[in-house]
DNA sequence: GTCTATAAAGCGATAGAC
DNA sequence: GTCTATCGCTTTATAGAC
């Protein structure tokens, strides 16, 4: 029994391992740059090994996708703790994306490969997720349009893609480029444009 | 010299069709999935008839992000010689983009693929597109800035990557796909909250 | 300049020994 | 389960005939 755990333990960390190289590559490289051979190559296994916990690579990016959506639902039950108003839980989530972002660590799927989407809907888990952070959001998003301090003649949906898109906004990785910021500096500048618009 | 001429014409017609094709593709499956052999078969040519005129697949898409950039010249050259206000145009050009992105006619590049950003930065032509642009843009912007219609305290080039950055939000794709609104909605929406933000 | 045919390289995935 | 070695396929790019 105990051997066995001790086993577990030790596959479970390589698939960590495994994981965060998956991480890491795809918040660098995107999806279609990201090769099976660099992957193991930073973990430094062998490929064959890799193919025993994971049957493709789009099941790779569905387990690091896993990963950073369970991330966002800790953070999501964390601020549900603090004393906040719902537009203020929702501008702190929107800050704690584009925080991962720029720490190099969100993985960045295309919208347009087909065989990586058609695995991600199949996917139990990374769509169960999905829908649950999606339905907790959600929940700030009614309030917040409730109690007057979001626009109401916006669908929600509208709002549920436009948070969901800082994990995606190249206007970050732009602004870093140009090295006149600091990165606090750049996240609230464009906290301030998401929800306070561009103009005056 | 009319010969001379025609052939010229014919080879220039058959270049356009090319640059058509890519524009279609790239705009469709990026840049990554985007294939030589799908160019070609939609042309109906051969594929070493392409590279007589090509050199690479980079210098494809750059010959398709330059008539884009063409096009953007054009339109705010249009806008120009309407009556408006600078805040008026910075929202038509937006507009614009949009509904090029909607009509499925703007081509998307990956910020991520290395050679692809190499080749774009050591091609003059679009270099020069895209500068000429940029300042175009920033004149707007400058004047919206000391009109008061546009926030002061924002940098203008964040206003400029947020501008350019509507040519690839995920949310109309998303939007679009969800089928509760026209086209014309879509544009509206986002509109309103990339100008006047998500809060009231 | 256009074609057919193919070279050259990269990649995802697997076979089979241990 | 892990390794080495390799398969099978795709893709970019080119050679050479016409």
């Amino acid at each position: 029994m105990a051997k066995v755990s001790f086993r577990t333990t030790i596959l479970q960390a390589r698939e960590d391992a495994i994981i965060s190289a998956v991480n890491r590559l795809l918040a660098e490289k995107g999806f279609d740059l990201m090769t099976v051979d660099a992957v193991v190559a930073e973990v430094g296994i062998a490929k064959a090994s890799l193919y025993k916990h994971f049957t493709s690579k789009e099941e790779l990016a569905a387990a690091a996708m896993v990963r950073m959506l369970q991330r966002a639902l800790a953070e999501v039950a964390r601020l549900q703790l603090l004393p906040d108003t719902p537009l203020g839980r929702l501008k702190a989530i929107a800050r704690w994306t584009m925080e991962v972002q720029l720490a190099g660590e969100m993985p960045s799927l295309p919208a347009q490969n087909s065989s990586l989407r058609a695995a991600l809907g199949a996917h139990k888990v990374y769509m169960d997720c999905l829908l649950r952070l999606s339905d907790e959001l959600g929940e700030w998003i009614a309030a917040a349009q409730l109690d007057g301090s979001l626009r109401s003649s916006l669908p929600p949906e509208l709002v549920l893609y436009t948070l969901f898109a800082r994990a995606c906004d190249p206007v970050l990785g732009l602004l870093k480029l140009s090295g006149q910021h600091s990165d606090a500096q750049i996240i609230e500048m464009l906290l301030a444009t998401c929800f306070g618009g561009l103009g005056s």
